[in-house]
DNA sequence: AGTGTTTGGTGAGGTTGCCTCACAATGAGC
DNA sequence: GCTCATTGTGAGGCAACCTCACCAAACACT
């Protein structure tokens, strides 16, 4: 946990200069890989209410680095996609966590970066399921 | 981080009997720990700020966790410690969290879970120092 | 075609866990 | 005794969630 605890303090610490928290970057990936989607569907990768999506949509529309734009085949329905300036954004993001985290695991060997990953691949695999 | 969250989760479910939240749980603990003890050094070891620290305590306290006392060494200061009641509890919420933890963990060798500690560890001894 | 139910997004308003600022009481140094 | 730092707290604010109520569109059923 306390592991998890400073790579979260370093990832925030990391958005800072886009001046992004790192809900809205979340947000902002979840939209990036499932361009253009539903609010809805944003959502459930997000894991919260879909009331709360219209909030972060409304905040990253703000910053132009995401579009709202009509379902043509539910007119209920919006969508949201990447602006250009979002795109570019979001792969500085990314590049910049990567960096980070490479700075991060740095002190590791490669055997332990590894094993550590198949580790935690294996809790993912069985915690939700085995219980 | 999201094996972090797994277990966040996982904790969050595993306090609802108590209907305490992770965020009292971890005051509690402190409290626990450094029994009696000041508000400002509470707020040291949860790193947030003093004034919050009041919030927390004021609600552990109404439910008969903790009570406030005054220092008798400095008369600004308040001291706070564990009711038997919230020794009890937090007794009991460590028995709990540690039963949940072994399920969580259980489908892991026990070489993998001392190869996790050890990689952990020395990430935690790495990471704030080393950069 | 008409009616009833479900679904997608949003306005309004609440909760939680933080924060800063201001302040009274006390302690510490001169 | 005057000044300055420190301790806890009232007041008020913010972010990231939530539920409830609502409208419009879509769908199901007769």
């Amino acid at each position: 946990m306390e592991v998890a605890r400073g790579l979260r303090r370093r990832f925030a610490a990391t958005l800072e200069p886009w001046g992004i928290t790192p809900h809205e970057s979340r947000a902002l990936r979840v939209i990036g890989h499932h361009e253009p989607t539903r609010l809805g569907v944003v959502a459930q990768h997000l894991r919260i209410a879909p009331r709360s999506v219209t909030d972060v949509v409304d905040s990253l529309e703000g910053r132009g680095f995401v579009a709202r734009e009509p379902d043509p085949s539910d007119r209920r329905a919006t969508r949201v996609a990447l602006t250009a300036h979002g795109r570019r954004v979001l792969d500085e993001l990314d590049t910049a966590r990567r960096a980070d985290a490479e700075g991060y695991f740095a002190d590791l060997s490669d055997r332990d970066r590894a094993t550590l990953t198949r580790i935690l691949g294996r809790l993912l695999d069985d915690g939700p399921s085995g219980g």
